[in-house]
DNA sequence: AGTGCGACCCGAACGC
DNA sequence: TGCGTTCGGGTCGCAC
């Protein structure tokens, strides 16, 4: 999915296009990606505005006030503000229509993005966002935390990266940029990582994050985010999809594995 | 409880 | 040119 840094920068985006504006009429094309109920995802969005768009983890969480529409972007999900007479693209499968005639649509070649419409007061409620981690660029993220929910876990280090419930918001790219920067090998045993590595993660974690936030997020295959807004990350990758090309640091080439079934790229010099 | 893997979808890239 | 296969930025649920 976008990671962290691609919603941060879909939810900058779309603050500046679709706060306070009436909603009018919803569309749902494809049923399947609302998780609530989905008559009343219709009834209950129509006469609302978004007041506030919020983010927890890798969900976008827009506020109505009294209800919640949160969204989760998966693989390849991607907002749009376009104007309703505009004909509707073949990947668009749900499209809020404001007052003023124009449409927040969201765009998913894949269908795996997830909404969810929920009253607020049931937020910690809904299974997934009540489980998240700490970000990255949270304080609160600390070697001994990170340590606590890693050293007895059997599992290669690059999968314990992905768990959202340990750290929130980190995808398949951050986690190796992280580790590179960290210099520990993906397929390391999370049991096996010491306290001092746990901070390299953490400074490594915030360090990548922070940056990509203000590249606006990094563009790989078909990922843009809302409004064709393209990151300027990729530039930056150390590792990441640059199999074969040589190490940034070291000049060993790069290698391409599989961990936990998910590609993963290191410098198997500089991450012994 | 912890771990591994298929399923959800579709288009692009690749092999023949 | 065309057809079949493989792969993927994420997460969930099921089986062991």
């Amino acid at each position: 999915m976008p990671e962290i840094a691609e919603v941060e920068t879909v939810r900058n985006t779309l603050k500046n296009m679709v706060l306070n504006k009436t909603i009018k009429d919803v569309n749902i094309i494809y049923p399947k990606m609302i998780e609530s109920d989905i008559k009343d995802f219709k009834n209950i969005l129509i006469g609302k505005k978004f007041i506030d768009i919020k983010r927890i983890g890798k969900w976008l969480i827009f506020d109505l006030g009294d209800y919640y529409l949160l969204s989760h972007l998966r693989m390849e999900g991607k907002y749009f503000v376009k104007e309703h007479n505009e004909e509707i693209n073949k990947h668009e499968h749900i499209i809020i229509t404001f007052t003023d005639n124009t449409d927040l649509r969201y765009h998913d070649t894949r269908k795996f993005g997830r909404m969810n419409l929920i009253k607020k007061e049931n937020l910690n409620e809904v299974e997934a966002i009540k489980k998240q981690g700490i970000e990255p660029i949270n304080d609160n993220l600390t070697k001994e935390y990170l340590y606590e929910k890693i050293h007895k876990k059997n599992l290669p280090i690059k999968t314990i990266l992905l768990d959202q419930t340990i750290i929130s918001g980190l995808g398949n790219i951050y986690a190796d940029e992280v580790l590179f920067l960290s210099k520990i090998n993906p397929l390391k045993k999370g049991s096996d990582i010491t306290l001092d590595e746990c901070e390299m993660i953490k400074k490594s974690a915030k360090e990548v994050i922070e940056k990509a936030i203000l590249c606006g997020g990094t563009t790989i295959k078909s990922y843009t985010s809302s409004l064709g807004v393209t990151g300027r990350f990729q530039q930056y990758l150390m590792v990441h999809k640059r199999e074969n090309e040589l190490c940034k640091n070291c000049n060993t080439s790069i290698i391409r594995i599989k961990v936990g079934g998910r590609s993963t790229y290191y410098c198997p010099n500089c991450q012994k």
